[in-house]
RNA sequence: GUGCCCGUAGCUUAGUGGUAAAGCUCCGCUCUGUGGCAGCGGCGAGGUGGGUUCGAUCCCCAUCGGGCACCCCA
């Protein structure tokens, strides 16, 4: 009885926070990997490593991301600080590389800025596969200088290059622009206007954003909006000549680079910034449940947005969690993790204690050493050693304390010999090189 | 945030209104100076809280967590 209360306690610990996740060891391999993957690439192509803190100021991703959209109208984490500060978990990075950009003055340094973060991002959703509350992505920005097709097209070059180098297949890229200033206004008015005429039929939601937002109508999914929206206005057609022609630019070196892609006239993102280049990627068949691992597009009024002097900027973030789930749907081999060479095994507590400073000598020397040191049978040293795959077991008993040496033993061939202690690095290294 | 489905050891699963079985894993022993195999043994579970009942893991409710759809997005 009293014993079943103990257990009733143990198992009442509290269970991680809904939509968060522990990435457990074993987990961490796929993510060495598509991290490493990641920086290596952004590294390359010339960004540098930004992180800004996780904690901001609301009313950045207010102007920033946009009051009008779900992601700060119903996702964003926020908080009141004792002195009264409003302030969020950031939903996303852009907002705070460009906060960076200015506060640090990084308009005075070459332009463009390319920035890369690697980080977590907050949403508060409903928690699915692929959708966490607590979620990575990997970020790039270019910020500043003129607002060059060339960089939108080496944005999604680093996004496609990033899921090719991961061996992802079926990657499937679509594109759009959304237009500018100067004539997405007017494209508005006419899908406004050619909306009004079956407002009646089309969903709530639709009906709500038509007056607000009309370019979302085009992303809606519901059955009933979909013979209208199949009808409607071609942005593509509408955006002025100044917006074509730089979509045509991107296009012009996306083919150079024989990057594949679909022009969608109704993909449309949710954040209110971008203008112009919009992008998702995603995958067909297995994985393509998780929607896209990656968008972005070109922001040039965001600055502006957020009370500074108009600047240039596209960019766009890749989900690493999503990037992940991928890699398995798609069967892909768990990354292999480098482990150890050489495990050392002790016998008797003289043993033990002088095995602390033979470990200390073998680090020293740059050879990564394991042990099982809170094992006292050699047996199950030896076990261990050969569970985990270990090549080479050095033996360290009464004998060769006494002796100043020490076994080196092959646990492929069973092979072993007694060599010196002040050897050991030198012969450990010999047969590791073999 | 809404609707629906789900919740038994670390994992995969079984079974039952009378408090639960197995395989794998893990730990140990056979074997206190030599691993892989084998044999034997051990640890370990019905998310949580209530209700109904003589009695609940099973039925009901709530809650937490997961999943699917919507919405949105990475």
């Amino acid at each position: 009885m009293a014993e079943k209360k103990t257990k009733k306690k143990q198992s009442g610990l509290p269970q991680s926070v809904r939509g968060m996740h522990d990435i457990l060891p074993a987990e961490q391999p796929w993510w060495d990997k598509v991290t490493r993957t990641a920086r290596d690439l952004a590294e390359f192509y010339g960004f540098g490593r930004i992180e800004p803190p996780i904690l901001e100021r609301a009313d950045l991703f207010e102007k920033g991301t946009g009051a009008e959209t779900d992601i700060v109208q119903k996702e964003m984490y926020t908080l009141r600080t004792r002195g009264g500060d409003t302030l969020a978990l950031r939903p996303e990075f852009t907002p705070s590389v460009m906060r960076a950009y200015v506060e640090h003055g990084l308009s005075r340094l070459g332009q463009p800025q390319k920035l890369y973060s690697i980080g977590p991002i907050f949403r508060h959703e409903a928690p699915q596969l692929g959708r966490f509350r607590q979620a990575h992505q990997f970020n790039l920005e270019v910020v500043g200088g003129q607002n060059d097709p060339v960089y939108d097209a080496q944005v999604i070059l680093i996004f496609s290059r990033l899921a090719e180098e991961l061996r992802i297949r079926d990657i499937a890229l679509r594109l759009n622009s959304i237009g500018c200033k100067v004539c997405r206004p007017l494209y508005r008015k006419q899908l406004q206007n050619y909306y009004k005429r079956v407002d009646r039929k089309i969903c709530s939601d639709c009906a709500r954003r038509l007056k607000g937002n009309p370019l979302r109508l085009l992303d809606c999914k519901r059955e009933e909006c979909a013979p209208y929206k199949a009808k409607t206005p071609n942005i593509l057609d509408k955006i002025c000549v100044t917006c074509s022609s730089h979509l045509k630019q991107v296009l012009e070196y996306l083919d150079e680079l024989k990057i594949s892609y679909t022009l969608d006239n109704q993909l449309v993102r949710g954040m209110d910034y971008y203008s112009r280049t919009v992008f998702e990627l995603a995958v067909e068949g297995p994985g393509s449940e998780l929607g896209s691992f990656a968008g972005g597009g070109r922001y040039d009024y965001l600055m502006e947005m957020l009370g500074g002097r108009a600047t240039p900027a596209v960019g766009g973030a890749a989900g690493l969690e999503r990037i992940i789930l991928i890699l398995k749907a798609q069967e892909a081999k768990p990354p292999i993790k480098s482990h150890k060479k050489v495990f050392l095994i002790h016998v008797g507590e003289t043993a033990k204690k002088k095995s602390l400073n033979v470990i200390e000598d073998l680090r020293l020397e740059g050879i990564q050493v394991a042990e099982s040191l809170g094992r006292e049978s050699m047996k199950a040293q030896l076990k261990t050693a050969d569970k985990e795959g270990f090549e080479i077991a050095l033996i360290f008993g009464q004998q060769e304390v006494f002796e100043k040496s020490i076994i080196i033993r092959n646990l492929r061939t069973s092979l072993q010999e007694t060599v010196p202690l002040e050897r050991l690095a030198i012969e450990v290294k010999k047969r590791l090189r073999s």
